[in-house]
DNA sequence: ACGCGCCGAATTTTT
DNA sequence: TTCGGCGCGT
């Protein structure tokens, strides 16, 4: 299909500064692949010169993909698409010795920092652990902010802030000693460095001469910043962005610079695209109407050319459990009577926690379905120790990982031990494995746990020389597994046997990656063990293995998670005053980022739109007659059914859940 | 190794 | 209020 006018404005703006205002549905990613195409094949300029950065390794991967479709991949060899923090990180790891650092440094996750905090703050904070998520929070505004400790200490109003900013300082200190950064630090230290350093800006705005960012309303400032300075004077880049689809304020997006653009480069050329390929007429109308509630820096209104389509519905249930049995009722009822595969319907709410009552529902129908979201590969206990295996390979000083992994499997290392090291580390001004491997311990420790701690410190580090060797280095670490013993270590303290095979199963995933990508392949160059451990920090894995075979399944996300995706047939489930807009929300005057999260959900829809609600909902114990969502009054009411209030008998109600299940025994007859 | 008991969560989480 | 996870004790 050939872009519309504007689309091909878009593309073809290519002096100067330019934002692309694209609305939800619009083809903001078609626009951008065209673009690089144009840019490419019309204009002279070579991959290598342009990036094109994005927030997730997601939309990364789909536009490397998409632009290769489009202009085959032997043209886009050098081309740069990647995240911010991944392109972060390649400048880093380029100017590691202006920025004083060692090579093969640690990346840490938040449940590192968060451990690391703990440690250093353990006299005064006690592990609190509301107190600490504050701290780790503040931190991270300070970052983004581009404050540095002493400048944060200079602006802290408060004595808490004080103390925290003192807190950031042994933060900060303490990472430098283990050769670590955290996730803020691959934005903050390149733009810091590209500030700073005339050359090395130079050398970077050389590199990249054309600068495309996705998301642009998600930015937070340093992210900004690295912007302005990639792009410098010449300032030959374009940002596509929603600001009613910023939803991220919360964790220090700043949509405010959408509007910043346009004082910070005058020449700003605003393309606003505003037609919708995704959803009905009715939909889009609603859109429109409930967004347009909200303040706007620039006007934008959604047109489809599609049909007017069905009227929005509201359905009540008498409480959560009812509310989902009317839900899924709804699915079984469409699915039988107009043949709509479960794949097509999705369910959207607010919080994690609403999704339990429709899982419960779901498998009590034997409906097949599929959550997005909940606990990463990553964040499980297995894959974290296994990364600080290899953390710890790559980088000795990484306190951390040392800590974690010293006694897992339990190895006869206590916390008496790694005391002993710890303070013997803080006399010799090492980290924890080189005080480890230190003969002045001997007389320190008792006999056993002397050698066993010898014995780790030899483990690691013939596995570290072997890892050198790059051909060796994946059976080197097969070898260290095995050495270590982590499989049977699973099986012993596993709750089940089912747990332990689940758990194992995780680890070798996590070991084909890094064989996969220390070999490399046709398209990937053989990675260093290093940067192997970088990337899979940074959840870049080549080949990421194609998201798990979607079957016929019943899509459940939350509303966040549902940016981006569309399905024909959407459920906003928990439509009430406290879940959406969310209490907290409606209580520190957030409204409006609540309204955009709602609209967030309605463009998603494709064909129809249903939202529900609990009458009576159970919350800490005692029962909430909750309001209709105010959004819902919001809505243009001519488009909108709400569903007869009538209270419904007890017998009524039987009938409904009846029918529901009658349908169900059927359609599991097909 | 298993079980019991207590405590905390209850908003969203691209890296 | 309830459920789940974790930690400790036997």
């Amino acid at each position: 299909m050939l872009l519309n006018p504007r689309q091909q404005e878009a593309v073809r703006a290519i002096t100067g500064p330019v934002l692309v205002l694209a609305g939800a549905g619009s083809g903001k990613t078609r626009v951008i692949t065209e673009k690089i195409a144009h840019l490419i094949t019309r204009c002279g300029y070579p991959a290598k010169h342009i990036a094109a950065v994005t927030f997730t390794n997601k939309a990364a991967k789909e536009m490397k993909e998409r632009v290769g479709q489009t202009l085959g991949r032997e043209y886009t060899r050098g081309l740069t698409v990647s995240t911010f923090h991944t392109l972060g990180l390649t400048i880093i790891k380029k100017e590691v010795t202006q920025l004083n650092m060692k090579a093969g440094f640690s990346l840490f996750d938040d449940q590192d920092s968060l451990a690391l905090l703990n440690a250093l703050t353990e006299p005064e904070l006690d592990g609190d652990k509301e107190l600490l998520k504050r701290l780790q929070h503040k931190i991270g505004q300070w970052k983004n902010a581009m404050l540095l400790p002493d400048q944060a200490l200079a602006q802290a109003q408060t004595d808490d802030d004080k103390l925290f900013a003192e807190f950031y300082r042994r933060y900060q200190q303490n990472m430098r000693a283990c050769n670590a950064l955290d996730f803020d630090d691959l934005i903050l230290l390149p733009t810091l460095l590209l500030r700073t350093n005339d050359a090395v800006r130079q050398r970077w705005q050389q590199k990249f001469q054309y600068l495309l960012v996705d998301e642009y309303q998600d930015t937070n400032t340093s992210q900004y910043e690295l912007v302005r300075l990639l792009v410098g004077q010449q300032a030959n880049f374009t940002v596509v962005g929603d600001d009613d689809q910023s939803i991220y304020s919360w964790r220090g997006a700043q949509p405010q610079n959408l509007a910043l653009l346009q004082r910070d480069f005058p020449k700003l050329q605003v393309i606003k695209l505003e037609q919708n390929y995704r959803s009905h007429g009715r939909i889009l109308k609603a859109a429109n109407i409930l967004i347009e509630n909200n303040p706007h820096v620039f006007e934008k209104k959604l047109f489809s050319e599609m049909e007017y389509g069905v009227p929005l519905r509201v359905i009540y249930g008498r409480n959560e459990e009812h509310e989902a049995e009317r839900v899924i009722a709804e699915i079984v009822r469409r699915r039988f009577l107009e043949r709509t595969p479960y794949s097509q319907f999705a369910l959207l709410y607010r919080g994690n926690h609403q999704a339990r009552i429709f899982e419960k529902a779901l498998i009590a129908n034997r409906i097949p379905y599929r959550m997005t979201g909940g606990q990463s590969f990553f964040a499980r206990a297995e894959i974290k120790d296994m990364m600080a295996y290899l953390r710890l390979l790559v980088n000795p000083t990484d306190d951390t990982a040392f800590i974690r992994i010293i006694n897992c499997p339990k190895r006869g290392i206590g916390p008496n031990t790694v005391e002993r090291i710890g303070e013997l580390a803080h006399e010799l001004h090492t980290g924890l494995l080189e005080a480890a491997n230190h003969q002045a311990l001997k007389t320190r420790l008792g006999a056993r746990e002397f050698q066993s701690v010898q014995y780790f410190c030899q483990l690691i580090q013939r596995c570290a020389r072997r890892c050198d060797h790059q051909p060796e280095a994946a059976s080197a670490l097969f070898d260290l597994l095995k050495t270590i013993g982590y499989e049977e270590w699973l099986y012993e303290t596993s709750p089940s046997v089912s747990a332990a095979e689940m758990r194992w199963k995780n680890i070798n995933e996590l070991m084909r990656w890094v064989s996969d990508m220390l070999k490399g392949d046709a398209e990937h160059e053989p990675l260093s063990l290093a940067d192997t451990v970088a990337k899979l920090c940074l959840r870049d894995m080549m080949s990421r293995q194609e998201e798990a075979e979607q079957g016929d399944q019943v899509q459940l996300m939350t509303l966040h998670a549902s940016k981006g995706l569309e399905f024909p047939h959407v459920f906003m489930v928990g439509m009430e005053e406290g879940l959406l807009p969310h209490q907290s929300s409606i209580d520190e005057n957030m409204v409006e980022e609540e309204r955009r999260l709602a609209y967030v959900g309605i463009t998603r829809a494709q064909q129809s739109l249903t939202f529900t609600m609990a009458k009576e909902r159970r919350q800490y114990g005692d029962t909430l007659r909750p309001e209709p969502s105010r959004f819902l009054f919001e809505l243009p009411q001519d488009d909108l059914e709400w569903e007869e209030q009538t209270i419904a008998t007890e017998a009524q109600q039987e009938q409904t859940r009846l029918s529901g299940i009658a349908l169900l025994r059927k359609a599991m007859e097909d």
